[in-house]
DNA sequence: GATGAATGAGCGTTCATTCAT
DNA sequence: GATGAATGAACGCTCATTCAT
């Protein structure tokens, strides 16, 4: 922790104060004490408040995006793939719970800022795209019915996204294993007769 | 409008401010004035801006119940109940926007104050007990197959969830009318084979 | 001093603290004190702490302009036209004072704000022509040479000048009465042979 | 200018500013940037920046007094004198204008340091000095009638800092080069008949 | 000597809230 | 009940200055 660069101190310090109290109450000078920097050290990494809420958004994105399509890459088969992306999600709600709450704050600056709305949007896009790449090659592999691959990749998408907001709301932490293969198993066949 | 309550009109305009600005970039003075009143006067209806925001949640959330239980009720089977539920969102999605939006201005205040996480909890829990409510019954009735209440109920909902979600991201403001249909189709067959 | 309207007390807190102190050393909440208001009060009556100077600089010119228009009005002639004008000059050395500092703090924004140089040059200029005026008057009275006006302006103009500052860097707060004459007189006579 | 003694190139550049933008909006970051140093480089030669700041009046003042005096010691008569003294002036306006909002700045920082205030006076008083010196010279040659050569000096010297003033105002960057000729001209004779 | 990353005191400004009328 | 002028706590941000390298 000590010999980590400043700038990750001042995001990790951002992320967690962000994604538990929301940016309007996290305070600059607290962000940066618990970063163990200065007031002024903030705005050297950062051009201002809203950026670094930005800059956080992004970096915790990114890491997401990659240790998600690392965790789908290692299965073949399209099931397989949702089961490792829904485990993704519920093996760490704590995390998904910080993303989603920053997700959430940036929802509601959407307003003040057009750019940020443009990259939100890419930025979910891709996700939803990835999903859809799984429903495509699922079908494709003949392991699904012939769907619409949006539809059903923003039904994944809703009910991942449902149980993480679920989980935030009930103060949930942890889930047993079971659940992902369920959700899938229910995606997957729907409860219908 | 004219004789209708100063509380109900400053409600009203509260809930378009926090619904489109966010709650901390409305401004007490700019909703008074929009209600038509003055400020202090706000102060004689609600304790204060927080409570305002719970209030208005409160408001919109009991009138977005009742009209989703009258638009259920009007049908007999269970799929039929899902498709209103689906429609019912979809039908009015500026109006879901706006709800979304104030839930998550709740979630992000949520580190505030207890007592409004546990009044989220219970009303967000209902809203899920309603369509569980509503599978059960599907299996009663031998339209489903026996699945978890909850687990299939928390797909509908996250489902429902990711359209708005989607929707304010993308600012798409109308949707077709196949689409609920088409949700629930999927919901009850699944996409596998 | 109880009753007086707000605004006017703070114009005059902060005429005080800029005229001594400058714009830059003067602080918003010490002049806000001085004015016996709250420091959010000032911003009931002016945009921001540039805004106020500029308001101080416009309402102490304007009594300037008034009072010094009243007393040459007076007079008939020009030179008594002219003696009366150095004679208000010179008879309140400390206001003048103020006011020239005043002057210097505006001169020193001017790179801020051209709209800000257009007001200074307009009301400086405003100035000269009531000068060239007045030397107008006494050449068509027959009591001057025929000079340019404009040439004869400035000299005054540059001679008042040179006195406040100089009183000022001196520390000088009163000057003999006969100074404002003895002035005109070398203006209106030279000092060659 | 690669050679040049870092110590200048700071004052350089710390005239080019504090002339430009004024001394509280001049950034020493900028300043050093400006100089080809680094910022903490600054601090080597000048104790702070307000120090930084006198330093320049002092250097810019001993290099005008210095191209000054050397000006008007090339002629014999006062007269001779005067209007190179005021070619002096009127000859470089953009510089004097510099120095100009110079002597402004020091002047709004009287307040701050007694010693300022003191060489200050001393500075100007020299200036006054020395133009009063010409006079008594006229005075003794025969050129002049006899006059107060205080008074006198005070006149010529406002008319020169009017003049710059003026120009100051209303962003003149050149002027005449008969206009010293008149001004002598008239400082010598008046207006009057 | 030279650097520039880090500091933190300090200030302008906002806006929810109060209360005399 | 209704008003809106007044309040002042609170916070984002700047920038002169320091000091380890």
């Amino acid at each position: 922790m000590e010999g980590m660069e400043k700038r990750e101190l001042i995001l990790q310090a951002a992320a967690r104060a962000f994604g538990t109290k929301g940016f309007h109450d996290s305070k600059v000078e607290k962000i940066a004490a618990e970063a163990g920097v200065a007031k002024g050290t903030v705005y050297l990494y950062f051009k201002d408040k809203q950026t670094l809420l930005y800059e956080v958004l992004h970096y915790y994105r990114q890491k997401y995006v990659e240790d998600l399509y690392a965790e789908t890459e290692k299965h073949e088969s399209a099931r397989a793939k949702l089961v490792a992306y829904a485990k993704f999600h519920l093996a760490q709600f704590p995390n998904m719970i910080k993303i989603h709450k920053l997700n959430m704050e940036q929802l509601s600056q959407l307003h003040k800022d057009e750019s940020s709305r443009e990259r939100m949007r890419e930025e979910q896009n891709n996700n939803l795209r990835k999903i859809a790449g799984i429903i495509q090659l699922g079908i494709d592999q003949g392991e699904f019915r012939t769907v619409d691959p949006i539809d059903a990749a923003l039904l994944c998408w809703g009910a991942m996204q449902g149980s993480v907001h679920w989980a935030m709301i009930n103060e949930i932490e942890e889930i047993d294993d079971g659940s992902a293969e369920r959700m899938v198993e229910l995606l997957m066949h729907g409860f219908g007769k």
